[in-house]
DNA sequence: AGTAATCGTGCAATGGAAGTGCATTTCTTA
DNA sequence: TAAGAAATGCACTTCCATTGCACGATTACT
């Protein structure tokens, strides 16, 4: 039993062997990846299955969605101390106008706003778009 | 010839009854509306002309896009001071998980980030979700 | 005024992605 | 090993954005 099958056992999702290997592509993708490309990523497997992965993956803290404005939802592996889990880790997500991929800014968090009287903010979202180290270099 | 066709007119879009008709409802809704929203309210209308006036009046810097997290396109109308036209108009979006309306919080920017070395950015998008006003009463 | 060119509108159809129902296979556990 | 639960695969459906094409309206030009 390998180290990432004894991780998922920890966040209680059973290591079946397409979930390790979603895991293992997600854990070496730097980048958030939609639903298509892990579907071209194991074209063996079914997008149903691959779907309800990223589900379970998502209620248990394992990954998270990014919505980075492009209309299609990524998903990103959740970093250790990331409080994904109970829907509060406010870290910015950054979309690179050049090659398309979207990162994590894990140690950038959301700053805090006021918000006018009446309102109560529950969650938040920010997207940062333009070039990427990768792409600016 | 009435006020919105000289404003119209003056972004340069030719005041036709129906970009007047969607002008009209825009400025009453204080909230940001799908295309969905605008389908309804002019059952009369097809799709494809409200969908390709929205275009128009976007690129002319009439209306912006409201990327809200929904998964469904919304548009508001741009404000007298609003950068919308130079893409650069940073506000706040505030999303409503009670009523799930969506307002432009015109008077509340997004806060300057520091980005690490190499990311450039050229547009960004904040999106708070939580309780408006009007629920929260 | 008349004609060409441009713009706006409506209809039909496409396409991408999310999501669901059900049958089948695999795994767990008693 | 048998029963039950969980995971997987297949076939659909739905929703929304978007496009192609044809027709009608408006403008520009002579």
């Amino acid at each position: 039993m390998n180290t990432i099958a004894i991780f998922l056992e920890s966040k209680k999702v059973r290591p079946t062997a397409m979930r390790l290997l979603v895991y293992k592509y997600m854990a070496q993708s730097n980048v958030a990846r939609t639903l298509g490309d892990i579907e071209n990523a194991f074209a063996k497997a079914d997008r149903t299955t691959l779907y309800r992965t990223l589900k379970t993956f998502e209620e248990k803290g394992i990954v998270h969605q990014v919505d980075d404005g492009t209309g299609t939802i990524k998903y990103a592996l959740c970093e250790a101390g990331c409080n994904c889990d109970i829907g509060r880790d406010l870290h910015l997500h950054f979309h690179c106008n050049n090659c398309r991929e979207t990162t994590c800014l894990t140690e950038h968090k959301i700053p805090q706003i006021n918000l006018p009287d009446g309102y109560i903010a529950e969650d938040m979202n920010m997207v940062i778009k333009g070039i990427c180290e990768h792409c600016s270099g």
